[in-house]
DNA sequence: GTGATTGCAAATCTTTTGCACTAAA
DNA sequence: TTTAGTGCAAAAGATTTGCAATCAC
């Protein structure tokens, strides 16, 4: 929970071209000190208040949006009505457990895909999602 | 756009264990009578006034949910703001056009994956997503 | 008739926005 | 200072729900 120190996440930010606020620096703190993690808006917002960081759910939604422009997070859509944030940003996929709504990471390694089609012409492939939906 | 009698479709909802009803008939006219095709219940319910189908938004939202269960539809999770419905439920991949939110099938055969993990302890892979997002 | 289905409007849920206030540089 | 960032409450979408009216069987 305090393994790191704060300036590492305000030199992140920073790096990032992000004005480094109380905030941000208490969200991105609750993101990377650890090991990767899927969260929501809701989600990371009661854990904000959990920890008595003081912050609007506004704020954590455009947070969340502004780490994920900064390439400090990315965004997983598996469910059409919540959206899903990764602090894992590295080439790699995703078991959904469709029954809880739980995320768990794939390393890219894992997944080999040896035949794609082109992208239509005049596109171009941004990024190729796979999710592996699993049920008891 | 009349080119299949209904009784086809009295029949399919039939199988599938719906009641033919006039709106469930209407309905599934649009969605079956032609290629196969990609749709949102704002758009098919667009899509019945124009054709002078008498039919709620909230039907439009509980009949594609009835087809999905059925087996007649299939749900597409690509944009955590809408959901989409595929009229082919075959196995096959997306396109998805980032920019105009468009979508397009990609057959089954044309993606290969020749490796992925094993499913968690207990748990049954259900599908396998791939969804190939491209841009301009 | 009887139970399933529908329509409508209201409710719900997630996410975004407008704007005055506060804080970082 | 000056400009970016924040909080709040309200707005905006998408989807679901409750319930009386209607329809299929």
């Amino acid at each position: 929970m305090d393994s790191r120190p704060y300036a590492l996440f305000i030199e992140r930010l920073r790096g990032a071209g992000l004005r480094p606020t109380r905030q941000r620096i208490a969200l991105a703190k609750l993101l990377f000190d650890g090991p990767d993690r899927h969260v929501t808006a809701e989600n990371l917002h009661m854990e904000a208040q959990e920890n008595a960081v003081r912050v609007s759910l506004a704020t954590v939604y455009n947070t969340l949006h502004q780490f994920t422009d900064a390439g400090l997070l990315r965004e997983i859509v598996v469910d059409s009505n919540r959206c899903y944030f990764d602090t894992n940003v590295d080439d790699h996929h995703h078991f959904f457990y469709e029954d809880s709504g739980r995320l768990e990471d794939i390393p890219g390694a894992e997944v080999e895909i040896t035949r794609l089609p082109a992208a239509p012409e005049g596109k171009t492939v941004s990024r190729v999602d796979v999710v592996v939906r699993v049920t008891s």
